[in-house]
DNA sequence: GAATGTGAATACATTCACAGCA
DNA sequence: TGCTGTGAATGTATTCACATTC
């Protein structure tokens, strides 16, 4: 219900070869790239094997069979080779993947090709925790600034950034040119925060608030909440005891 | 493939009414084993329903419809009743849910009545953070227990807890009853604590690190990586730029 | 009258199984 | 021969729509 408006439009290249479109955009070139819609659930998965391909990499490993791949990633084989199917035909029949290739595609389907921007908003724990994290950078993510309200920390070094006033919040999001925001927050000014990141052009957002955020359309919202993670593993856990 | 072995037995009593008790209950009988299996997209749902309740309940709301309710946790209403039929029929038909009842019956079709306790595996930055993280005491998990190798941090205080050495990760764990284990470890010793915190049986496992952990059976992990968060952000940003 | 609870319908995801190609 | 790539089949999830109940 919530998000009536938000799924009318873009729902169309999934299966028909574009029939409806009457009010077709203006540049419905079918040309370079992919346009293909990738199913959500292998976008995700697609993580998974670049996370595999990576490793495979730093073994030296340069083949592999969609079998190991699927393995090394903790899936299933055929939901291995369904979900590489949705980027195009890369592998060899007979033979696997080729390792450093299969990585390049991937990441080109998953546009990490492009420069991503990453600014924190929140430098208490968790904030700082991900500031130093390494795996952003490794993966292609450049943290570009981290936000605080708090005038004790204003300044305050955390890796190789210093901490901004969230005073300067949209001064600094466009200086830095920053494309993606992490929210890192307590509940209570997420939703404040989150409206000023989106306002501020920032089009893609993950918050580790525990609040269902709302954001304007055309602004994409992954949420993270360890509690929950938590809760789902209580369940399971439960009906095994019982 | 992988998981072949642990699928066969329990996939039993999925859609069989099971002579489901009569037992409409009058006060509540917060019935310790409803046997009925939840759907996991459900399960992980149930969660943030809980999550809006709490909110509501400090609002001081006694009463909400299955609409509002839904807006409020960021799902469709259709799927919010599908999703709370699993668990029962806790609401009344032409006025809506009473929200301090369903907060209790949601949270012990979790599994939340139990006494959970969370060992944190690591003393980083993510480990501290998740140590200091109100959101787990606040949702019915303790944490007994922080760990490192780190001899440097090993007996600082973090929050409440001192940091123990991991060389004593069994016995702290046997100690504290610790039946649950957060691991915020670096990928090169995740595989090795994992296989110790299973070992010492504990079945529930949340891991932070970015790496497709192997568990024992009878073991639950589940998974949660920032970077690729990130990525999944990047396919849908780059879809909209495209 | 109003809103839940739920079968039926639809949409999405995974698995199967094998044709096709190196 | 061996392994990929993909339609077809099966299994889940979501949405619809309305009978049911307060």
């Amino acid at each position: 219900m919530r998000k009536k408006e938000a799924q009318p439009a873009s729902r169309q290249g999934i299966a028909l070869p574009a029939a409806p479109g009457a009010d077709a955009p203006l540049t419905e070139v079918v040309r370079d790239a992919p346009v293909k819609q990738i199913p959500p659930a292998a976008v995700a998965r697609l993580t998974l094997y670049l996370r595999a391909l990576n490793a495979l990499t730093g073994d030296g490993v340069e083949r592999i069979s969609s079998e190991a791949l699927a393995e090394a990633s903790g899936v299933s084989s055929s939901t291995l080779r369904k979900d590489l199917s949705y980027i195009g035909s890369h592998g060899t029949r007979g033979v696997g993947y080729e390792v450093g290739y299969l990585n390049r595609q991937i990441a080109a389907a998953l546009g990490l090709t492009l420069d991503w921007k990453v600014a924190i908003v929140g430098a208490g724990n968790l904030g700082r925790a991900l500031a130093r994290y390494g795996g952003f950078q490794s993966r292609g993510f450049e943290i570009v600034a981290i936000f605080d309200a708090d005038p004790l920390l204003v300044g305050h070094e955390i890796g190789f950034l210093r901490v901004s006033d969230v005073l300067s919040l949209e001064t600094v999001l466009a200086q830095t040119g920053a494309n993606m925001a992490v929210l890192a927050l307590p509940t209570s000014v997420a939703q404040e925060m989150c409206d000023r990141v989106a306002a501020a052009g920032v089009k893609s957002i993950l918050s580790f608030a525990p609040v269902n955020l709302q954001v304007p359309e055309g602004v994409n919202l992954r949420k993270v909440d360890m509690a929950t993670e938590l809760q789902i593993l209580a369940y399971h856990a439960q009906r095994l005891v019982n």
